[in-house]
DNA sequence: ACCTGTTATGTTAGCGCTAACATCGTGACG
DNA sequence: CGTCACGATGTTAGCGCTAACATAACAGGT
């Protein structure tokens, strides 16, 4: 007759007590064999894992949360989930944190302030251990919430000179000013500048653009919406660009989508790219080289964002000395359609 | 001078005997004032609800967790988290989840069943209430892990004929066919399979084109590739295409990724899409309707299976009788490149 | 006046785990 | 051979919350 797994009568599921019982121990000792093995006799330690996997015991997290008041979360909020840049970031995020053993709490703040205040708010019940956000641009009150709850937090995406904070990033700025001087070394002059979803980053990058166009002295040409970014809103906006600045002769979009968007329109039309009109992106997404032609972009190290920023998280966690502020730079991706 | 707001003298956090102690009360009225507030009469509710807002009350979800048995954690394992299609799946879990004041514990399989086993094993303490699980694949391990946590599960993408199974997915098989049977109509004759990533689901829509084939009385050309998919891979297919099957005329990849890269190769090499080849596709991504030619697709209603498998699950968590199986069916998407 | 039922609140105990402090050998050393 | 240090294990208590069972107060019916 096979053998009975002996469960707890109280909640169906085999506890370290009901461990410790069949080996007729107490309890502390198998949990020590299962976080600290070096402070257990090799003899036990031997008959407790046996005894474990045979019984399937598996800890409790809630638990384990309660009595250390460490839950092994990490609260991450990003503007968007279905945006590939911040699902690679995740993606790091998620690397890095699996082998600790801890758990990501995702929360979607739809690039709104307002959202990312009211997430935050209803996550900080699940009592995490840190938090990872995107941007630099946060509410009073999300700053306050932050404060208040001491709670190590790691910026990503941006740069923070601030000296009592952290951040994982790149200089949204100088990426937008190399995409344009680029544009500008390979012979264009009547470069526009295209974004949606007005994010400070989208910014950055357009400060970048500016101060590389003074530099040459060339004119901005600019075309701001609200709308979200998608691959449908670049088709709309060559139109518009067309239509605002019919002699532009490149065009810097914000993102990949939109530069992926303007060129199958640009396709579509019978515009040439790169002869009529350079298309310039940023965020290099895995499809941006392999159109026709390729997209010139800015490839940022997104999965090395996020797997950085979790790293810098855990040891602020574990207060650890590290250092505060990370530049990973990004790439100039030169391809044919400039 | 400004209120100090008491702490626990243990871990720092305001709990619920602060509360209860700042008005005299027990903590279990407090509980029961943020629970069932209908249990409390209004006057104190009113006071409660004060207090907590004052002094910053916060449940404490692992305390919640271990009182109740019931953790709010759902977990998904889904194979990849850089498919868009994965993508759109968690976040109509993730909005379905919300409101309910649950979390998504996701885990990555990589498309691999041995992961999908390791994942699944650590993750089982968290005790979360339910599992949602991509496809009907699992290994014989998994299926023991399931069966002996005594969890509701429900299967996404899929669906399941056995009666003591959940699902909410479409038929893979008869998707495949509508896209066959769609390029047969369209007049092409010598009509191509084209897989990657060699999933269930993609080899159901294979036996859909088979039978769409053999339904006209035409000769199936197959390519099957074990490499993971991507757009990149699209363009290598190509150039196998046309040295495998030179003389077809119309392709079906597995998936719009493929269908992408073969497009933009086709273009590349000035192979003209549909005149000389058609592309269709599977999943209707964002970007395929903006290609040029846009691509002929099947659009799969991701974001609803996650919600609705959400739903079902959460049904199931809560003892409530419900449907166990739902058809969300697909859409096929008629497009310039057919 | 008594019982009954109902509503509002309290008491007790325990979910599963671990921190902190015992306790009990055992061997090294003067 | 006593003392001390140290390694291995145990005891106790408590993390924050809620289920389950009191208890109290009061209205209404007989």
């Amino acid at each position: 007759m096979a053998e009975r797994k002996p469960r707890n009568s109280a909640t169906g599921r085999v506890t370290l007590a009901d461990v410790a019982r069949a080996l007729d121990i107490s309890a502390i000792t198998v949990s020590r064999a299962l976080k600290t093995p070096e402070r257990v006799s090799p003899v036990l330690r031997e008959r407790i894992t046996q005894a474990v996997r045979q019984l399937g015991y598996r800890p409790n997290h809630a638990a384990r949360a309660l009595a250390t008041a460490r839950s092994g979360n990490v609260l991450v909020l990003v503007p968007s989930l279905t945006n590939e840049v911040f699902v690679d970031v995740l993606g790091g995020i998620h690397d890095e944190l699996q082998p600790r053993g801890m758990q990501m709490l995702i929360g979607n703040t739809h690039y709104s302030l307002r959202e990312e205040e009211k997430q935050l708010e209803a996550f900080l019940g699940h009592a995490p251990d840190g938090i990872l956000l995107s941007g630099l641009d946060h509410s009073p009150r999300t700053q306050a919430l932050l404060a208040e709850s001491r709670l190590p937090v790691v910026t990503m995406m941006e740069l923070d000179n601030a000296a009592d904070s952290r951040s994982v990033g790149l200089s949204q700025r100088a990426a937008g000013q190399a995409m344009t001087r680029h544009l500008i070394t390979r012979g264009y002059r009547r470069i526009a500048y295209v974004a949606a979803q007005g994010d400070p980053r989208t910014r950055q990058r357009a400060e970048g653009y500016r101060a590389a166009l003074a530099e040459a002295n060339l004119d901005a040409r600019e075309i701001w919406l609200e709308t979200p970014s998608s691959v449908g809103l670049g088709a709309t906006l060559l139109t518009e660009l067309l239509a605002q600045h019919p002699d532009c002769d490149a065009v810097f979009c914000c993102n990949d989508d939109l530069a992926q968007g303007m060129l199958y329109e640009c396709q579509r039309r019978g515009i040439a790219v790169p002869a009529r009109l350079a298309i310039g992106g940023f965020n290099d997404l895995a499809a941006s080289a392999w159109t026709h032609p390729a997209l010139t972009s800015i490839a940022t190290p997104r999965y090395d964002i996020g797997r950085q920023a979790a790293r810098m998280l855990c040891a602020a966690i574990d207060n650890q000395e590290a250092p505060r502020a990370l530049d990973l730079g990004f790439t100039l991706m030169a391809r044919g359609s400039s």
